[in-house]
DNA sequence: TTTGGTTGTTCAAACGTTTGAACAAAAGTA
DNA sequence: TACTTTTGTTCAAACGTTTGAACAACCAAA
């Protein structure tokens, strides 16, 4: 383990000062092609590599961006980690990752971390317990900030989401033309802005359609399949069951499935199913789970890009100003939903 | 974006000096108790936060840890770098990421870009393509590094793997006890050592049943279902087609399943299949998928445990040794292998 | 020959922290 | 009282870069 070469060993060997050889190596006009020249063979020969801390604490620059999500092992995360990074590491950033866990004190915990580690930009999606905003609200103002997915309504921070509200009203038109009429949500936490944009889908479009909002249909579950499974359960015990559930996850939407072939019933035949995101499993399960996709890599990628603006924007001494990126989002129909023989009957 | 407090800022707003406010905050014995108390109000006042680049470049640490992958949204992959940052986090690192697309050249890049962003260890599993391992084993003259999965043999470099012989073992064997008799491999690139050591594993436990070994029964492919399905196709064209496959990946049993499928094949009944890595959608496809479980948090866990260690033996001045962990893989039986009526007749 | 502009380099300070040495004051010991 | 030890702090240098200002050498123009 050898210590590392730095700016001055190249400038004694050449004879020269180490600010000759910063300015040779950062391409500066005024140094002449011979020592440009002479300075990278030297670089080279030493193996030198630049010293990112020292550059990072003259120019105030980290080169560090920040990703910070739930769980990282959750395709819909992954894949979004995936779209930034590649954005990320092309605009010559490096990225750091942290997960909250869900859990709103890791989720503060983490951030402060983040900000130690000296990130130039955030990109964050909220942990689902999450109430309280104002730590992502101060934060925005010390640091280039881009929420994705799980946001909440703030005029002063950037987002990235999906239309949420149109996924929503995507999946309740598709049950209908299927024939289902009694459509129940397992929702998200109403708190958390996708799922309470899927809510308001839901019950925007079943209005659309003339069929009544019952609130015995509506659940608010955390995403994960035990939940989805529960709330079925509970919900097939109704005196009048729904015909129809649309998921606010896939997760869900697979809980959703397990409850109701328990019971004895036939997806999509007895219990039509729309989940959403579209997570990996959801192509390759039995049933397979039809699904509104809300582009995980592009959202990544399009929040990676976002920030990067920003902050070159923050860097010229002017304001930037929040924006708002809506990703439409794509209905994928599968087995869940898609049933030979539709009822047409509205059951009001 | 009000500039951020120093450690002088304290100092001055204190009247004392800024040597004496950072020896308070690190807890100097020398220190009295009064300043110490005065130097964390006035630091809470100021909401200070520490240069980590500033203390970085003084005490040359970065606390960032490199951790390069093929692709983050493998959910292999995703669960071992749970699992790593949570030790990593927990041990007050900070985790970066990167990944290789199993591409040798980028991996390349990416390595460099982790080692100019001054990690203080590294853990990497390797691209698929990668053939010349000589930048690994230069890098690990300077910088920690940790290999996990895919490895290759060199007795200075530190892995984690899980015991891929046996598991492939566990594999035919239970395909034999299943009843099936002409079992065939798809596996990885043999040079990359998992997959070579899968590959020795089914040879070994074919003979260990007195069953032939044929040549024509082991294909090597990238780990993906088309490769698989291609594979399998050709598989099924043989004068004697295999009556079950050992995949070296589920990615792989997938791609055989569809394929099986589109000849009109029943699996398990047909061809009985097992696969490798139990990612999460092999429980849940239909049929699911009989897989080698290889732990792939524990693993990614273990790995950054290793490294912590080797660092702080490192930092003694003492060369650490590297060190090999092997954790031993379970198999997940599933319907993709539990065929009811069993053939016990081995066709030799 | 003076004046002015290039060109290529050096100088010196700065970024924010840490750390051993130095020092003064207070306390303890003989 | 004189000496040593302890206590609490300051001093100064260092980590590896960057960068505007300063400077010398040269060339060109008037």
């Amino acid at each position: 383990m050898k210590k590392k070469a730095t700016i001055v060993d190249i400038a004694n060997k050449l004879g020269i000062t180490p600010s000759a050889v910063s300015k040779a190596l950062s391409g500066h006009p005024r140094i002449s092609d011979e020592t440009k020249l002479a300075v990278i063979a030297a670089a080279k020969a030493l193996e030198y590599t630049p010293n990112h801390m020292a550059m990072g604490l003259r120019k105030g620059t980290s080169g560090l961006i920040g990703i910070l999500v739930p769980a990282i092992h959750y395709s819909f995360f992954a894949t979004a980690i995936k779209g930034a990074e590649e954005v990320l590491s092309q605009a010559g950033y490096n990225v750091i990752i942290a997960q909250s866990k869900d859990n709103a004190a890791l989720e503060r915990k983490q951030l402060e971390g983040l900000v130690r580690a000296q990130v130039e930009g955030i990109i964050a999606s909220m942990a689902i317990e999450t109430k309280d905003f104002s730590f992502y609200q101060e934060l925005s103002f010390d640091i280039p900030l881009v929420l994705f997915d799980r946001t909440f309504e703030d005029d002063n921070v950037s987002t990235v989401i999906v239309d949420d509200f149109a996924g929503a009203v995507k999946a309740v038109d598709h049950l209908v033309e299927m024939g289902y009429s009694r459509i129940a949500h397992l929702g998200g936490y109403a708190h958390i802005l996708p799922f309470g944009k899927r809510i308001e889908g839901y019950k925007s479009a079943l209005a659309k359609h003339g069929l009544p909002f019952r609130k015995e249909y509506l659940f608010q579950c955390a995403p994960n399949k035990d939940e989805g499974a529960q709330a079925t359960e509970r919900l097939l015990q109704l005196p009048e069951p729904p015909d129809a559930i649309f998921a606010a996850s896939d997760y869900l939407a697979f809980g959703a499935i397990k409850a109701a072939k328990k019971q004895g019933l036939h997806v999509p035949d007895d219990l039509g199913l729309v989940g959403f995101s579209n997570e990996e499993f959801s192509a390759q399960v039995s049933p397979s789970i039809t699904s509104v996709d809300q582009f995980s890599e592009a959202m990544g990628a399009s929040a990676a890009e976002l920030l990067v603006r920003q902050m070159r924007e923050g860097k010229g001494g002017k304001e930037f100003i929040a924006q708002k990126r809506i990703l439409s989002p794509k209905l994928i129909a599968r087995e869940s939903s898609l049933r030979k023989v539709k009822t047409t009957l509205h059951t009001p």
